[in-house]
DNA sequence: CGCATTTCCTGGAGGC
DNA sequence: TGCCTCCAGGAAATGC
């Protein structure tokens, strides 16, 4: 399930291997997992060279000569792998492309199928399909006063955070575990946590996104690094996937609820509910 | 509009 | 072993 520490490290790998690069071949599988342009993806990129690799949010972009973008979304499944051309094809491979002067190519594997590629030549506007949602600011951007103020309303604190429109990058796990670090409930309503949590909490989820980029992300069951390798951040979760372990500052058994209709892993010591 | 719930999809886990 | 059901989740779609 790959959030914005998982995309960070997969775009940190790839920037440099591919960045400048010639497409030499693109080999398309299954057509539908391609959204926006009407064009064929391989009469855009055959040829053409990568420029920058970024992240936003979860998204990563390949920038080819403008206006050409392709965004790449891994859902909860999707892996973009740079891996020995001679490897074989795992099943639900979608995509891949193989540079000149390269031994590796690059594919995208998505058997959930949440998960997408979007081709942007300009005429994405008027092109049908899925669509490429607006997103909130980086939460590496926010200050505690822009924060205080998305947080002014009833929404719980969790599913706010989990919505892209209004922060951009953080899943379940990471939700839970800066929940968790700032002591705060993941039903609380936002409007009413107060100022001094406000700003913890911003602060857990900075750093507790910088920790997990650090440890090149969470693997629990899907995502890997470009190379094929898993991160190693789940080791150190401190709530998310441990229903009825001990909390790693307390020992209170952690708790398992839905909320925002989602597994939601928290502390009832160290994340108390607080009455209004 | 705001907020909550349902939907898409597959592989893995668990029951029998 | 095989067959069945259920569950995980990002984010769009739908409901109220």
């Amino acid at each position: 399930m790959p959030e914005l520490p998982e995309v960070e490290t997969i775009v940190r790998e790839l920037r440099g291997r591919i960045e400048g690069k010639t497409v030499q071949h693109v080999q398309v599988l299954r057509r539908d997992v391609i959204y926006g342009a009407d064009v064929p993806i391989e009469e855009h990129l055959l040829g053409r060279s990568i420029g920058k690799v970024t992240r936003r949010a979860k998204r990563i972009t390949f920038d080819f000569k403008p206006p050409t973008r392709v965004v790449f979304h891994l859902g909860m499944s999707g892996r973009l792998n740079l891996v020995p051309c001679e490897e074989e094809l795992k099943t639900h491979t979608h995509l891949t492309l193989t540079f000149e002067k390269s031994r590796h190519e690059l594919r995208f594997v998505d058997p959930r199928r949440f998960g997408g590629v979007w081709l942007l030549d300009g005429t994405y506007e008027s092109s049908t399909g899925r669509s490429l949602g607006p997103l909130g600011p980086e939460p590496f951007d926010l200050i505690p006063a822009k924060f205080a103020l998305l947080l002014q309303r009833q929404k719980q604190i969790k599913a706010l955070l989990l919505d892209q429109t209004l922060i951009a990058g953080l899943g379940n796990i990471y939700c839970d575990e800066a929940l968790h670090a700032a002591g705060v409930h993941p039903t609380s309503r936002a409007g009413e946590i107060e100022a001094d949590d406000t700003r913890r909490l911003l602060r857990a989820i900075k750093s507790t996104l910088h920790r997990a980029i650090r440890h090149r992300g969470s693997t629990l069951v899907d995502y890997r690094r470009a190379n094929g390798d898993p991160g190693s951040f789940q080791r150190l979760h401190r709530v998310y996937n441990r229903e009825g372990q001990p909390c790693k500052r307390c020992r209170t058994p952690i708790e398992r609820m839905q909320v925002a209709g989602r597994s939601s892993y928290f502390c009832p010591a160290c994340q108390p509910v607080r009455d209004a």
